[in-house]
DNA sequence: TGTGATGTTGAATG
DNA sequence: GCATTCAACATCAC
């Protein structure tokens, strides 16, 4: 699921429920998804604190603490935000949650465990340290143009390099081609400056269509690829085939006859 | 029953 | 240095 419009919905969800109520109690059922702190310095460190607010940038979430501290969540494949009063509403693979003053709770779920929670001390210092692009609706036309020149990846690996720009996942990255006709197959440097404008735009269109729909696949305009991604199917109105591969490691659904390899 | 899944990382390879 | 592929992470659903 999480892509940047499910992380921007998740956001949504954290800061209307889950703001300026002080964590009371921190239940750890499985600390594996918290990556540089043990279960019981997790509990220490979040226990007597107030979410304030929270930062975005690509699919990481940062939950501002009223120490000025931060909490990453980033969600990997399965991550989820539980937020409820009733013990009974657990969800099922929850790993730790916050118990609230107000008798809230909010659970943080995920069955893969791909999730990445990290403690941020300085958050400025620990975003210069990582290798994380621009967010995909921050980035101006002109880094983005800049940034493509060049390369020699894939369109598809391109999109999907979260040190380039940070946000767009497997199943965006796919409509993205889709939508500016161009094979994902293809070569970065292969594509003029011309088609890689179109293909920044795509993605701001894309991503904010999303966004708007509240990452909600079932709301999505129904000529998007949600509807096609069958392998051998004929592409929209009747025009090429999907065809199924693997590009830059991941499954990747085209039309052919209908996108461009360049 | 086997296969693959919306993410990331590190190792190995070209 | 750059790009790609693969395995690993752990679980579920088809």
């Amino acid at each position: 699921m999480p892509e940047l419009p499910e992380v921007n919905t998740f956001q949504k969800y954290f800061e209307g429920t889950s703001l300026d109520q002080r964590i009371e109690a921190v239940e750890v059922h499985d600390a594996k998804i918290i990556r540089n702190l043990s279960g019981s310095e997790f509990i220490d460190r979040l226990t007597g604190r107030t979410f304030v607010g929270s930062y975005r940038r690509g699919k990481y979430l940062f939950a501002k603490l009223d120490n000025a501290e931060h909490l990453l969540l980033h969600f990997g494949m399965t991550g989820d935000l539980n937020y409820y009063a009733e013990p009974q509403e657990r969800t099922k693979h929850e790993r730790f949650v916050f118990h609230f003053d107000n008798g809230q709770h909010l659970g943080f779920d995920c069955p893969r465990k791909f999730a990445r929670i990290q403690y941020i001390e300085d958050l400025a210092v620990y975003l210069s340290e990582i290798q994380l692009g621009e967010d995909a609706l921050v980035i101006t036309e002109a880094d983005f143009v800049q940034r493509a020149t060049g390369k020699t990846a894939t369109i598809k690996g391109f999109l999907l390099n979260q040190s380039q720009v940070a946000g767009v996942g497997n199943l965006y990255a796919d409509e993205i081609c889709y939508q500016t006709g161009i094979h994902p197959g293809s070569r970065v440097n292969k594509l003029s400056s011309q088609q890689q404008s179109e293909i920044y735009h795509a993605m701001q269109r894309i991503l904010r269509k999303a966004i708007e729909r509240s990452a909600y696949y079932k709301d999505y305009p129904e000529n998007w690829f949600w509807e096609w991604r069958k392998e051998g199917a004929p592409g929209p109105e009747g025009k090429g085939i999907v065809q199924r591969t693997k590009i830059a490691g991941r499954t990747t659904y085209f039309i052919e006859g209908v996108q461009v390899l360049y």
